[in-house]
RNA sequence: AGGGCUAUCGCCAAACGGUAAGGCAACGGACUCUGACUCCGUCAGUUCAAGGUUCGAAUCCUUGUAGCCCUGCCA
């Protein structure tokens, strides 16, 4: 899986001249996700990369919770991120840790800090404390609580922790700089009181530290050495910066922030995505159709596919939107050899043979996938009715068509020679049936006088033939609308964004588990759905089409 | 008295003062029991712009321009 073409990323290099420079002497990365959604691909990027750091420098990668705010968090997703985690393929080890099991300690950092005259209570009101802030332009004003003394500060902190107090009725603040031009140095909060029940410590505490003050904290508590996030929180590395700083960590953890990763063609705003799913527009948070974790495997992309994908994006601090394109042509990649490329007919027009026998029906063996001998053969039967797909056949064939028409010979693959001799049409002069006539001498798909043909189609037998349901997607973003309708705040999403058929498939494609996947000949790479598939009635979602040189003319 | 970050091909992205990698996409051609795959070939006379320093600049300096982020008791 590793690709040596791809050159170092600037992480990578600061990494690198840690080590060099002794500044650590090991490389400890975590993922810290709140648990209050789920996960997508962007958060894979971030996965992925803690991860694949971690292993590339022989050190250690952590799984943390950053559950901070009892408000947002729901067990629920804790269950689900660590699912999705796994299954992308991230090994914590035994190191699972959830910020809420350091509440101690933050709170006995909370009182160094007021010791050291560098945090105090204040009484300010929210809206008071943003008045207070200034602007981005003008500087803030200092609370009049601002120099309590030390004594009263540890009394009052320690009363909000029993409870004393009502939510918002007083915080407790760093002190810091309220000129600062950097807004998040503006004696920012970093305890609240929230009389409220934690999914993980329940009702142990009724204040609850800021992320600001929380995560620096963490990432020293667990030994990180390199805090990877988001471009976002770089205004706030000074804060980070000033925590470790005051707490007097030794080899504290330094922050480095990375560009997220943007996709075209797809919704990746949590806004909108939720709006899909609460107005029904979509079949839920793991709908084929979006990207994340889950709705990537249900569709059918593998996690290999996914760490090809984030290691092709690259790593960088440029704000970028990386094309649909080079998702599909990982799940191509990686499923190219890997899965067994067999015959489904999604558009059937009817295919006989004249001068075959009628009732007869023979197997034919044929190879599971042309360049992976490994995954063996099956058999395929054959006989005088066959469904073949509506585009392999033209009344009047366009240059360079290499398919049927009337009095031109294809190879059937996997079987036989056959020539086409006519053609049945309906009162409105849609085709119905063609006719075709076989040449016994070429079983197997070669002809012994050697003569050769211009173009293979595939087929299924009709009475053996099994019916399936397939849902091919297109891309959910519309194209010309976009997502989002500013006028009425309505979403648009591609019409053709999910297309239903029944397709015929080989028997073969009918005994199948979820998450199995296949290439339909032709028709791309096709995964069971594993919510919808019944027993002996799977549903096939498309992951991705083949790329195709020829197009029809309309 | 605003601050921080970013800018290299249609899309990602290397290059760390030594003469613009690579991938995706696209386009030619060869091959083919999938019009796929594979293979060969093409694809930045110059790096947001304008000046400057230097033997030499995408890299350093100056001045602009554009985009993103920051005024939660969210993370």
């Amino acid at each position: 899986m590793e690709n040596e073409n791809i050159s170092k990323h600037f992480i990578e290099n600061i990494i690198d001249k840690d080590l060099a420079e002794g500044v650590y002497d090991t490389v400890h990365t975590r993922f810290p996700p709140e648990p209050n959604g789920y996960l997508h691909i962007g958060h894979a990027k971030s996965i992925l990369l803690n991860y694949g750091l971690a292993k590339e420098y022989n050190g250690k990668f952590n799984m943390r919770f950053d559950d901070t705010n009892p408000t947002k968090e729901k067990i629920e997703f804790v269950e689900s991120i660590k699912a999705d985690i796994k299954w992308l393929g991230a090994d914590w080890e035994d190191r699972l840790f959830f910020a809420s099991n350091y509440f101690g300690d933050m709170y006995e950092a909370a009182v160094k800090l007021i010791k050291k005259g560098k945090a105090y209570v204040c009484d300010l009101t929210a809206e008071e404390i943003r008045e207070y802030r200034g602007t981005l332009t003008e500087p803030g004003k200092e609370s009049p609580y601002r120099n309590r003394s030390v004594e009263e500060n540890l009394q009052l902190f320690e009363e909000m922790k029993a409870g004393k107090y009502e939510d918002g009725e007083k915080v407790l603040r760093a002190k810091i700089d309220m000129a600062s031009p950097n807004m998040n140095m503006r004696d920012p909060v970093i305890y609240r009181v929230a009389h409220m029940s934690h999914h993980n410590t329940g009702d142990t505490w009724c204040i609850y530290p800021m992320y600001d003050f929380a995560h620096p904290i963490e990432d020293a508590i667990e030994g990180i050495t390199h805090s990877i996030c988001t471009l976002e929180f770089e205004d706030h590395r000074p804060l980070y910066d000033w925590v470790v700083r005051e707490l007097e960590y030794p080899r504290p953890p330094k922050q480095i922030e990375f560009a997220k990763l943007y996709l075209t063609n797809v919704v990746t705003g949590k806004r909108y995505i939720k709006k899909l799913v609460e107005e029904g527009i979509v079949d839920g948070w793991d709908d084929p159709r979006l990207v994340s974790i889950a709705a990537l495997r249900r569709r059918g992309f593998t996690p290999d596919s996914i760490k090809m994908f984030v290691d092709l994006c690259g790593v960088s601090k440029a704000n970028s939107s990386v094309d649909y394109a080079m998702l599909e042509y990982c799940i191509r990649e990686d499923l190219k050899l890997k899965a067994p490329r067999l015959m489904a007919v999604l558009d059937p027009v009817k295919l006989v043979i004249d001068n075959y026998p009628e009732g007869q029906v023979e197997y034919l063996e044929a190879p599971c996938n042309m360049e992976n001998e490994e995954l063996g053969s099956r058999q395929v039967p054959f006989g005088r009715e066959l469904y073949i797909e509506r585009e392999d056949f033209m009344i009047e064939p366009p240059k360079k068509y290499k398919r049927m028409f009337v009095g031109t010979e294809v190879r059937l693959m996997n079987a036989y020679f056959v020539t086409c001799t006519g053609y049945e049409t309906d009162a409105d002069g849609n085709v119905t049936v063609v006719h075709c006539t076989y040449d016994p001498e070429t079983k197997g798909g070669n002809a012994p006088d050697g003569r050769k043909v211009k173009g293979t189609i595939h087929w299924v037998e009709c009475s053996n033939a099994g019916a399936v349901t397939v849902r091919l997607y297109e891309n959910i973003v519309d194209e010309e609308k976009g997502v989002y309708n500013k006028e009425d705040g309505s979403l648009n999403v591609n019409p053709n964004s999910l297309t239903t058929v029944t397709g015929y498939v080989e028997p073969a494609l009918m005994n199948v588990k979820a998450y199995d996947s296949f290439q339909f000949v032709r028709n791309g790479f096709f995964c069971v759905d594993y919510k919808d598939s019944k027993e002996g009635t799977p549903v096939y979602n498309r992951i991705v089409s083949l790329k195709s040189s020829f197009k029809l003319p309309k």
